[in-house]
DNA sequence: CGCTATTCCTCCGTATACTGTCAATTCCCG
DNA sequence: CGGGAATTGACAGTATACGGAGGAATAGCG
């Protein structure tokens, strides 16, 4: 391993595990990177628990506020689950795709796109919910009841804050 | 609006509301969700501090690393900054394109591509590096210093968990 | 009623992210 | 030394994410 050797007198590995866990200066200790890294985390974990079903976070979220505000059209379901207006349209299509959801045109305005889940859809919730619940649990399992509590609580001061100043 | 009216007897800014502030039960609410909206906020708040040098949050992140190991390949730096193989080639090409890092070939073993940070580079890091510190707290404005503490903690802590699982 | 502003959806372009695959190369064991 | 194992970088495929452009349709004002 020259090119290893030829860069100083430190194996990659502690190079490597030296700048992971150094000092608060570091972009690895940053909250952002921390937070990139947990979305990373909660997206593999609910794949994992989820990998029978063949959806997504993403998917998953968008079919459950489709169920539970039928009716909606896509910008509104957006907003309910903070997509984009561009992404969601992918995203129900993918849906549509799978026959999780139904889309109609509304006939007394033909700009909008009624929404609806299916019963294949319903049944993939009911089979998922439990599964889901598992995920989050295992995400969390490093912090106690109260902890995660306080956990929670940040993250959506956060938000609210940052829903606020939009 | 005839769509809007014919859904039920809410007004669909009410049904938004009533779903997105609901109980516990809800997606809305589960550690999964939120970790999805903080990670969107991140990559936002990040773009308008950094609107003027035309990086993102990863190429930033990969360019610090590449500036603190330098002569490290593609495959070590993604280990630094938590990225997968395969994603760490396009972000370290549009590092190359825009001359903010060197990749040239070593010579002691072929397959290895090393990796240098350019004066160009050096120079976007020290511009950046005030205004990033300035998006982290900004996001993190609405915890105190104990807070800020505990949610670093405990976000340090589900990552390392999922570290040693994996 | 007609014109303008707005709303809704779709498409394009760019960037991130991961899985799987592949070829080239090097390592290592026998 | 020779050949299988491992490593590295590149690529394809899928999915998320966001800004912006554009068209169709509707709403609202005069």
């Amino acid at each position: 391993m020259q090119s290893e050797m030829a860069l100083g007198d430190m194996l990659p590995e502690e190079a490597v595990r030296d700048a992971a866990h150094g000092g608060m200066g570091d972009v690895y200790s940053k909250p952002g990177h921390l937070i990139r890294r947990l979305q990373q985390i909660a997206v593999a974990v609910f794949a994992q628990e989820c990998a029978d079903h063949d959806i997504t976070p993403v998917q998953y979220a968008a079919l459950v506020a489709v169920r539970d505000n039928p009716g909606l059209d896509a910008t509104r379901i957006a907003a309910l689950v903070a997509f984009d207006r561009s992404t969601i349209g992918n995203v129900l299509e993918r849906l549509e795709s799978k026959a999780l959801i139904e889309r109609r045109a509304n006939p007394d305005d033909r700009r909008v796109k009624i929404l609806k889940i299916s019963r294949r859809g319903l049944r993939l919730l009911d089979a998922c919910e439990p599964v889901v619940q598992r995920a989050q649990d295992r995400m969390l399992d490093p912090l106690d009841a109260q902890e995660r509590r306080a956990f929670t609580t940040f993250m959506r001061r956060i938000i609210a804050q940052q829903d606020q100043t939009r």
